[in-house]
DNA sequence: ACATAATTGAGACTTGCTATCAATAAGAGG
DNA sequence: CCTCTTATTGATAGCAAGTCTCAATTATGT
């Protein structure tokens, strides 16, 4: 499998060219740890267009490699995706932190669901809302 | 409790004004039984303003007797819930139909994880998309 | 090095939603 | 039921995120 620290390389095996504007968008990309909108990182690649910005992480969507996400509020981001295969993710509401998280318990609840409603689940998402251990909580209160 | 079905009460109870253009909206939702946009509602409503319809659902999303909810491609549509406390949603990737979800289960899964991760867990949003039983699945080819 | 097909960039456009602000309407109190 | 205060409204401009178009450019197989 592709690691994911080569995202050209993840291009390439779907049978994506290897172009410049590529290559600069996944360099860029697998340094950021965090999450980011395409926007700005747009803004962080004044050589590339706009609209290729767009349409190569759209691919990089579909292709897995990177993910989009709600926040509590409704609104979307995008977060690098080290791991290729099915995971979540928690975002932590104070600092935006997000990390991926793969419970053998989800999935199996996902079947145990399954089973009680109608129809054929086909696949789900699901995102946990926390204050991450570094952010000051008011538990203590 | 406020029924569902009086969504002028629901804004009232709230301390909002039962004004015109609130209760046109209240009334044509109340007769939707299937996702919406914004935009389609306040097509056909041309007498309330645009802006209002968007407040107003404003409004019943932070009240709760709106969801807003996110298609398994990652748009996102609203639609009016029936039931007041906490539930999830399935939707059906053909058809379109939601239902409401609420499963003693996913309660007890989601404390399990939040024992597993660290940080403390405040919210969860979980979605399921399935081909419902009344579409046609490729379950017998 | 060439041909050809994929890709790009600029910019117009779309969609979903918020901000502004003067005009209007609800509803509490008399 | 009149009046005052304040919430609400509508028109419109603006913003954020993303898509479309299309001529110009660039990768890659041969």
């Amino acid at each position: 499998m592709i690691p994911r620290t080569n995202l050209v390389a993840v291009l390439e095996e779907l049978g994506y060219r290897a172009t410049g504007p590529r290559k600069a968008i996944a360099k860029l990309l697998e340094q950021k740890h965090d999450t980011f909108t395409v926007e700005e990182l747009s803004d962080e690649l004044p050589s590339v267009g706009r609209a290729t910005v767009y349409r190569t992480i759209k691919l990089l969507l579909e292709a897995g490699a990177v993910c989009k996400l709600a926040t509590i509020d409704g609104s979307q981001m995008y977060i690098l995706c080290r791991v290729g295969h099915h995971h979540h993710h928690s975002v932590c509401i104070q600092c935006g932190a997000v990390e991926e998280f793969r419970a053998a318990a989800v999935e199996q609840l996902i079947s145990a669901i399954s089973a009680e409603i109608p129809g054929e689940v086909i696949d789900h998402r699901i995102e946990l809302y926390l204050i991450c251990e570094l952010c000051p909580s008011d538990k203590g209160k």
